[in-house]
DNA sequence: TTAGAAAAAATTGAGTTCAATTAAATTATA
DNA sequence: TATAATTTAATTGAACTCAATTTTTTCTAA
């Protein structure tokens, strides 16, 4: 007896659209970051330093949501870059910290209009963008 | 004069809930694919193939939004496991056409409640869901 | 106080992803 | 037809991601 399966079809699932949308906004992102010599997660990570200045590879893989196999590689290389220095806590040498340089605080205004560059690529209306922003973060806190 | 830059903060992106909840959902799905011997990329990829039972690596790629450095070695490693068969098509040696075996197909009974498990993860209503889905492919029918 | 548990990063290895290049086959054109 | 352009996969190299393990440090409890 041959079944359809239409819960299997790729396009009755929501991860897919999911899975694709990400990979291709963050496609998207390359020539813009490539001119600020920053990949994407790079990017990400200095989006929390420009704000937070100084904080642990812990609390830097809880805002984005990486582990130190993911951050370890990914800040030795933006040290490398100078935008970031890493030392041990005092207080506690199992802590890592890293902190922003002059030189990544200067990227800021660089990369100041990459958001208004990457929004004109993405056509939704403003309730649309808000509408999704919210079903997104309803996901992420729900995958628990 | 020291600026605040709120388009830089990581709560007004758009893009990185997209990038958190495509991780996180993937994730996921992980213990599931375990159990029936697929990866994530491997899976979707299954789902074309359990409709299509043979095609392009070019058209597999198409629905995908996968090129072939992605896809080569994954369907290598997917026919090492005897879901699928490769060979050139006769008609254009250009082209490598991938097809599902008996292995393959036998594997979608054991993956029909694969989609079932994961809609418990994601605790969207319906309606949520549809509105999720539909914003999702207005992204990446957008993003050109 | 000291052994054991816990915490934080780093490391390792497998797999994914993409840009850029290469190789082979096919199609188009001069 | 012969050459050039195009198409399709494969390859290469850089980077990301995560699970699992290891190392170091700190904390806890006997």
């Amino acid at each position: 007896m041959e079944r359809d399966y239409p819960e299997l079809k790729l396009e009755n699932q929501l991860c897919f659209p999911l899975y694709a949308a990400a990979k291709e906004i963050v496609k998207k992102y390359r020539p813009y970051l490539d001119e600020i010599n920053l990949t994407y997660t790079q990017y990400i990570a200095m989006m929390v330093l420009w704000e937070e200045k100084s904080l642990s590879v812990k609390a830097l893989g809880e805002k984005l949501f990486l582990d130190s196999g993911t951050l370890t590689p990914l800040l030795k290389s933006m040290e490398q870059k100078g935008f970031v220095t890493r030392h041990r806590s005092e207080a506690d040498e199992r802590v890592l910290i890293v902190s922003i340089t002059p030189e990544g605080e200067a990227l800021r205004k660089k990369a100041a209009d990459v958001p208004a560059k990457m929004q004109s690529c993405v056509r939704l209306t403003k309730e649309e963008a808000v509408q999704l922003y919210s079903l997104l973060y309803k996901v992420i806190n729900d995958v628990g």
